[in-house]
DNA sequence: CGCCGAGTTGAACTGAATCAAGAAACGTGG
DNA sequence: CCACGTTTCTTGATTCAGTTCAACTCGGCG
């Protein structure tokens, strides 16, 4: 719970009050490997934090799965569109690992945003960094071949290559398991 | 002007006193069509609410510009990555039509989140709307074929048919103009 | 009237999808 | 701790959507 205190502080003073009202509406929950967070279908009512854990978002497809981000440890997760919008989720939301979160409701999160001039900071500091997630994946998509899209990942971020299995990164790249495959060949 | 206080008004109560402290930073702008808002390698100082006008965001490149989004009268816009981590902006911004803007400098922003409650929901708002903006984008550009991306444009942005050049669109659709010319063809 | 950019059409080419099959790695129970 | 079965990864052959290069038409504007 110190790690989501200190998550907090790099983006914005926190007073003990603010922080008493903030953790007081947090609960703890695990999920074990391979369990859904959230269903696609189902309406997100939970913002958590992850403390353990690797999180996979994902479309489940007739042929195949459509796997368009991940999320890890001490980062905040959720199938925010439908936590915002109130509208189900067209994705599942997924463990990959065994997992630990803090999780808030929303309605909580809205009497925090009342009661707190903080709670707007974050949650607005929370949006706009998913925000520029976005806008750089929504560029690569775009812009750069699906190899160059490999090989930013192990750069950017090469945690996802060694915990990840090849055929969830060849989703997220925008390719199928056996291109991803000849692009490795090629380039090693 | 008025515009903008009812555009605000969707989104939260606004008292006379806080809409004074906003409104007393904005700024008229007007730019003539074809001009550019932004240019590629600055950075962005100002979030500007369009009063009049379409706006396109591009990518100039060797052979083809890459063009990724529009917004239109009633919007906010900006190099919102540029302008929020004040690095420079990868693309530029141009005005389609003539155009007339009210804009708020960065640091007027920061002093409006900090004097009043409202400023921060708004600018909450205005980062989760973006945030499903694109949320969209990415999966119509990971998930649908070019054709049903075409299709999607009738649907749900007929504006963008009517007032854009096909070739901006068939850029931001992820194809060539040669390829969307070929599609009209085959779907009419 | 003539020019120029936008749009269309054609032909050859290419990166990735698909279908299919085999090899390697993984985990689960005995 | 090994054996077996399942999942993941690789490799090959074929197909396809979209690119590229090029030529031609159309419409608007100087």
């Amino acid at each position: 719970m110190e790690q989501i205190r200190h998550y907090f502080e790099q983006i914005t003073k926190l007073s003990d009050q603010d922080w008493a009202t903030f953790s007081s509406k947090l609960i703890k929950e695990t999920f074990p490997k391979r369990s859904l967070l959230l269903e696609a279908g189902k309406v997100e009512h939970y913002l958590s934090f992850i403390q353990e854990g690797i999180i996979r978002f994902y479309i489940p497809g007739e042929q195949h799965d459509l796997t368009f981000s991940f999320a890890f440890a001490n980062e905040f997760v959720a199938a925010y569109d439908s936590f915002l919008t109130h509208e189900p989720a067209t994705y599942h939301v997924e463990a990959l690992t065994d997992t630990v979160l803090w999780r808030l409701t929303h309605d909580d999160l809205q009497t925090i945003y009342d009661q707190t001039a903080v709670g707007n900071r974050i949650g607005r500091h929370a949006s706009e960094t998913l925000f520029l997630k976005k806008t750089k994946r929504e560029f690569s998509l775009l812009h750069d071949t699906a190899e160059e899209r490999y090989l930013k990942l192990f750069t950017e971020q090469p945690h996802l290559i060694r915990n990840i299995p090849l055929k969830y990164l060849a989703s997220y790249i925008g390719i199928t398991p056996q291109a991803l495959s000849r692009i490795r060949k090629r380039i090693s």
